[in-house]
DNA sequence: TCCGCCTAGATTGCACACAATCTTCGAGAC
DNA sequence: GTCTCGAAGATTGTGTGCAATCTAGGCGGA
């Protein structure tokens, strides 16, 4: 996913990455100059970017009114999720019978230190969570080798910026969510993909449930 | 879909179109210019929609040595049509409970349309059958009122430029596809999603047969 | 004869300038 | 006081020029 060589593709990792960090909040106006100073380029390459990332769902562009970080209602965010639920759990199913026992070990690692970072204590840090399941689940997508499917999926998973973070996470949905991570480790080295497909679906309808929680609530303000 | 406020928009359908109709065959060179000519504006514009058709999977663009239109394995084929046995089917379901009477009567004057038209015999015309194929999967998709699975479905159906035309077809395999929409149309009509569902499947699976056999044969050579 | 290197042409990447459009803000009429 | 109209400023859309990169073809050496 990440390119360098043109100064196109480096703004769009920038700009990507400035988004799901949170710089622009959701709703946020991307001026073409703006951006061309932050990012030291001029406005052509700016001007790729959001088209680019507009297609990724990320931005949203109005001819002649310029580009916003994209809002994301209840209902559109319901729809986000129930394309998950149809995607990712196939994609984990097929994932299984490629699944080596140096995958399966560098899985297992993961989603061990995730429950360790994440569990409340001492040594809690919900920000460092955020970059280990992109990590956990880029894994599976790549261990799934299928493009189409990917490519869906991608679109679908970078678009609700609301998932950026796992702080709106109460901690039983916190814990349920680590324990996943886990079991389908488990799932994929018993070779078992009804399994893994189970336990991936439910772990996004637990996330749908923190999210549109969230949401709903942000909404009503 | 349409846009045309813009040259940039304009420029991407008109592009779109000209893929779509065959005008490039796959894997042919887009030189900026000569787009640039053809479509009677500057190289800018061109290398917008350049960018927006690469996003949605038409055309694939490397750095510093520009763009082509997109070709497919039969590997990457069968992938889009996994994908769409995921979608489409789920779409049709949700399309259930939104046809009006309207909306009904429409759908099967275009389908009873399709099997005139499509029918061996002296009326027959296989290129007036691809625009009516549109309209009616695009009818679906809108009452299906889902933004997010329609917009995961038509990346995956724009891509493979393969089933733009119903030439590939063989006698019973056209045969079953326009009586699948027949179907499709009474299983609206009854309200029953199950059916749409089960028959979209098929529809797919069908579609999916004829054109793996097609990219087989073409890739052999 | 074949391989590697180098130059010339062509093509893309980026920056900048101007034109077109939108937004803002204030004045004037009702 | 509110609404409409209009002009100035700001922002996006498009055209064009130059620099960077790639491709093709010829030349020399092994």
């Amino acid at each position: 996913m990440t390119q360098a060589a043109t100064s196109s593709g480096r703004a769009v990792d920038a700009l990507r990455e400035l988004i799901l960090k949170g710089d622009f909040p959701a709703g946020a106006r991307l001026g073409e100059v703006e951006l061309a100073v932050r990012l030291g380029v001029s406005r052509t390459p700016v001007r790729e970017a959001l088209t680019r990332l507009a297609a990724e769902g990320l931005v949203e562009i109005v001819p002649n009114r310029g580009a916003r970080v994209s809002r994301w209602t209840v209902a559109e965010l319901e729809g986000v999720f129930e394309l998950r639920t149809l995607l990712e759990p196939q994609l984990t199913a097929l994932a299984v019978p490629h699944a080596t026992e140096a995958d399966l070990a560098a899985l297992d690692e993961l989603a061990g230190r995730m429950v360790e970072v994440g569990c409340p204590g001492p040594g809690q840090d919900l920000d460092a969570l955020m970059p280990m399941n992109r990590e956990f689940h880029a894994k599976l997508v790549e261990l799934a080798r299928h493009p189409a499917l990917a490519g869906a999926l991608a679109s679908a998973i970078h678009a609700p910026i609301v998932l950026r973070n796992f702080h709106t996470y109460d901690e039983q949905s916190l814990r349920r969510s680590l324990a996943h991570h886990v079991e389908i480790v488990a799932a994929l080295r018993a070779g078992d993909p009804e399994w893994a497909r189970a336990v991936m679906t439910a772990h996004i309808r637990n996330a749908r449930a923190v999210m549109v929680r969230a949401a709903e609530k942000q909404e009503s303000t």
